[in-house]
DNA sequence: ATATGTGCAAAGGGTTTGCAGATAT
DNA sequence: ATATCTGCAAACCCTTTGCACATAT
């Protein structure tokens, strides 16, 4: 079974009709990274020229809803990634890039279960400086 | 010593002027809690009645730019609380209400630094039912 | 005296909405 | 055939900015 084949099917079990530009948003997203609305657009315009985006908003909207992505909130902007176990976001403030750290969260989840909170969503963000400044020659902090 | 001292003495510590409004923000925020800009300004209101919504955002973006609060966004508003030890904001989606719970995060922190990044900022971010849709009596999910 | 802060209004930037036309079923 | 989706433009909301006046030092 192929990646459409896969895709194809996953929108159809949840009752979503298949258009060409859920399609290219769920092959950009699936195979993992973090993507900005704006770096969504840039990629889905190599394929679908036209998308507008209001329908990258729908489309990335209702995937969240469905629990398909994942987003969070970094400086007014939201990313988003394929909902996968929970993990820490790493920010490099140099860079701007995110990357993925896995770390065991059991400890925090049993903490907030034991409280009587049914946890719908677990997002771990550090900010931090991934090129150490030292290395890097100067002030590169934006 | 009282509050209000100990707040003029942390504003004239950084370089800062001291004004009623800079005051008012402090005494609110330092004893804990989270609070975004429409909680912020109704407190503030009944002290300051003419405070200006730009003047808090100044404030609170300085407060925030020398460690003085720590902020994360949920749902695209931004909440402000004091810099503590880092610890879960969870968030919950029946009332809104956000409650710190401590953990213990130094297995992340080690993790993170082990992998060469410094930390400026750890934000987890847990969201939630903190009233059991089974107590409750019913959907009251957003 | 003067650098800094405040308040107001306007602008900015990311996201959502309304709606007519297009498409998937 | 028709419910859903797309693309466009306008609207929305939160936040920032510019600037004249006020205040803290």
């Amino acid at each position: 079974m192929n990646e459409t084949d896969e895709i194809v099917r996953l929108l159809r079990s949840r009752g979503l009709k298949v258009t060409p530009q859920r399609i290219a948003i769920l092959r950009l997203l699936k195979n993992g990274g973090h993507f900005n609305i704006e770096q969504v657009l840039n990629e889905l315009r190599k394929i679908e020229p036209n998308i507008s985006i209001s329908t990258v908003y729908n489309a990335l909207n209702t995937f969240v809803e469905l629990g398909i992505l994942r987003s969070f909130e970094v400086d007014g902007k939201t990313w988003y990634e394929i909902r996968k176990k929970p993990h820490i976001n790493v920010v490099c403030e140099d860079t701007g890039q995110i990357i993925d750290v896995n770390v065991d969260v059991s400890t925090i989840e049993r903490k907030i279960r034991s409280m009587g909170i049914m946890i719908r969503d677990l997002t771990i963000v550090v900010r931090g400086n991934c090129i150490s400044p030292s290395l890097s020659g100067g002030n590169s902090q934006k």
